[in-house]
DNA sequence: TCTTCTAACTTGTCGGTACATGTCCTCCCT
DNA sequence: AGGGAGGACATGTACCGACAAGTTAGAAGA
């Protein structure tokens, strides 16, 4: 049984999500729904917190809160894997496999991936399609023990996926940190995605591990700059209490 | 005077920042700082909330909390202001004021911004310095009622910060979204960027409204592509991190 | 009719209490 | 020496009461 706060939050998300409080309107107030469900207002404001963390609601003092208009989410496996985003964005994905290789890791992998001296890494290049057309080189490092998996997968042949087919294999992606800066095309990426060099990028560096925070790969992905683009939504509410899940950070690269 | 909790907040802050409780140390328990600063442990709690939703501590239930090393992370006011973000890296942010016009809005500005027929935005371009050096072009169309602020702002002379100046002036920034991509430098860009045309530059288009979600300004900030990044963090649990194709993003065309 | 002002409502802040539950150290027993 | 029980302590959840401050609609007045 989890917390009566997060039931509350729940039941009010699916009223936001089925039309019982459409955007725009006004949600009930507190003492109101403290009333409706037996619990105390304290509990009802810990259940709205959670809305406007995410983004949802909006309040402001004086007025109930509003509801606000829906943005459009991913979940985190169709952002993390390109070929369910390709899916869930109805173009067909498609891949070509450039090299796999298992190799000592440059100085950067090592530290992003928290490797002990001696450790190897499967690296994998891939270039990636959309409906066809290439836009996107990735370049990713995988821990020992994942890449050992990778092996088999691509061997196997059909690389379509192979974020599902870990997932299948029962490895779980729980936290990503995404770095993202634009950079000219070097002559590989050219070459590989069909444009001149110079050529502007979108790059997404990605760290990635699991729920116990244990790096799982570190990939360089490298779009097309008319191929893709990243939306990120932050909130700060009046309080102060709420801001965002999702911290954001603009930084000089090293 | 502000509220007691945030006051509580910034102690701990600085406490943070000035190493008196170092990273991977653990702070004191609610209870204590609670006594310790005849607040309630209800006030204390809403403290730590504030600095939590910042990514500087972790709790755990059981244990005192944890400060977590610094990770270049910034809140929604830093990333929102180029200044703060600029002097938070230790760089002297500067700017030169383009060009500021009334002037009807485009239809992009219109959609973006709710704008009634016949209302008027105020349109401001900037070139953005940091430590002296051009590294970001700035255009931004403000509503009326924001846009006439400003107007008495820039006359002042010091545009060292707009935000800070509209938040003193009782502007709340509440929610944002921001959309990344990657695109060449046009002519005017270039000029005033001082780099060839069609150079990488990296684009954030944002939109900011207030907490009752009325527009604020739409914004297309174009910084050189190796002078800046972005990171986002993202998990299984909370997601508002989004990509998507540009074919998409075209629905409302730039 | 138009304006002003009050009163009701709503969220924000702060205080308190109680109990549940996870963590970790210590002490005691085997 | 090793293992387990217990207790001290920490945060999480839930409750209550009170007042401050912003919003809004309607009553009262010009």
């Amino acid at each position: 049984m989890s917390s009566l706060y997060r039931q509350l939050s729940d039941e009010l998300r699916t009223g936001i999500a089925d039309g019982t409080y459409p955007p725009g309107s006004r949600l009930p107030s507190e003492s109101e729904l403290a009333e409706r469900y037996g619990a105390s207002r304290g509990t009802v404001r810990q259940a709205f917190t959670v809305l406007a963390a995410d983004g949802l609601i909006s309040s402001r003092k004086g007025t109930r809160r509003l509801v606000l208009q829906p943005t459009l989410v991913q979940s985190f496996s169709q952002l993390h894997s390109f070929s369910q985003w390709a899916a869930s964005i109805g173009e067909t994905p498609g891949g070509r496999m450039v090299a796999l290789v298992r190799r000592e890791p440059t100085e950067l992998e090592a530290g992003k991936l928290e490797l002990d001296p001696g450790e190897r890494v499967y690296h994998l290049t891939r270039l990636r399609l959309l409906s066809g057309r290439p836009v996107m080189v990735e370049r990713t490092a995988y821990v020992e023990r994942i890449g050992a998996l990778i092996g088999g997968i691509v061997i196997d042949g059909d690389d379509e996926s192979i974020t599902i087919r870990l997932e299948e294999l029962g490895v779980v992606f729980a936290h990503a940190e995404h770095t993202v800066s634009a950079i000219p095309a070097e002559a590989d990426d050219a070459h590989l995605l069909g444009v001149r060099p110079r050529t502007p990028l979108l790059r997404e560096l990605r760290r990635t591990t699991d729920p116990a925070n244990r790096p799982l790969e570190w990939s360089d992905d490298r779009y097309l700059g008319d191929a893709v683009a990243f939306t990120v939504h932050n909130s700060v509410q009046a309080n102060t209490l709420v801001r965002s899940s999702a911290t954001v950070t603009k930084e000089t690269p090293a």
